[in-house]
DNA sequence: AATATATGGTTTATATATAGTCCATTAAGG
DNA sequence: CCTTAATGGACTATATATAAACCATATATT
């Protein structure tokens, strides 16, 4: 890692992150919820809270799924209660598949 | 900052973070994609990938989303031309919101 | 209009996330 | 079985994310 590596993300991936830092930033002002404020309840700085209502995707998802839930954006659509449950299915889910995933004699499904 | 700052997150976002990386882990194993092949295309080391599955709060959120596209984990149920949709309306909902919050002086410094 | 505050954009110092190794263990598949 | 790839878990060096303190501007509220 001598040069920089200006990893970039595919279009989908920075659509995600940019409607979910509008939807916080929305979400936000509408609770009438100063910039500082929100910082101050998610335990970040102010200045990453700009940089999460922007859509920067190099910012921690722990720290963008905390404010989004401070300001009333609910992740998944499911409250906790539903995540819990959907952690259950999804363990369950991983429990049926092969623990190691062996690369097939041909190439996988589907290249680009 | 001179002491480790250890945020901790509320419980929804670590569960959110934690469903979110066992969709992931679920969807590759599904996909018979390995994890460094999955690194590879997303652009990120087999370390990264690890902790992405893992739940780790700390990842770019950029490196997840783009995981979960790669795997074809849907963030919003939305595929992009309805995300750019979702995007529209979150931008016409921020732009009827006043443009600075304003504290009432005295009315909400107690709300409850 | 005047004033106070929220916001946007810097800069800097420090903590830490990440890549890139390594090794040990596990578990597919022949 | 046996072989070999996949995974998990360390460790280190480096890039960079973050906090904090600024300033300037915009914008609510009086």
């Amino acid at each position: 890692m001598s040069k920089s590596a200006t990893h970039s993300y595919s279009r989908y991936s920075r659509a995600a992150a940019g409607l979910l830092g509008k939807l916080i930033r929305a979400a936000r002002k509408q609770r009438r919820l100063t910039a500082q404020e929100t910082a101050d309840r998610a335990g970040i700085s102010r200045g990453l809270l700009q940089r999460i209502e922007k859509g920067d995707p190099k910012c921690g998802i722990g720290a963008v799924f905390e404010v989004a839930t401070i300001v009333g954006v609910q992740l998944f659509d499911a409250d906790e209660a539903a995540l819990a449950g959907h952690t259950r299915q999804a363990e369950q889910h991983l429990a049926l598949l092969p623990k190691s995933v062996r690369r097939s004699p041909r190439a996988v499904t589907d290249d680009f």
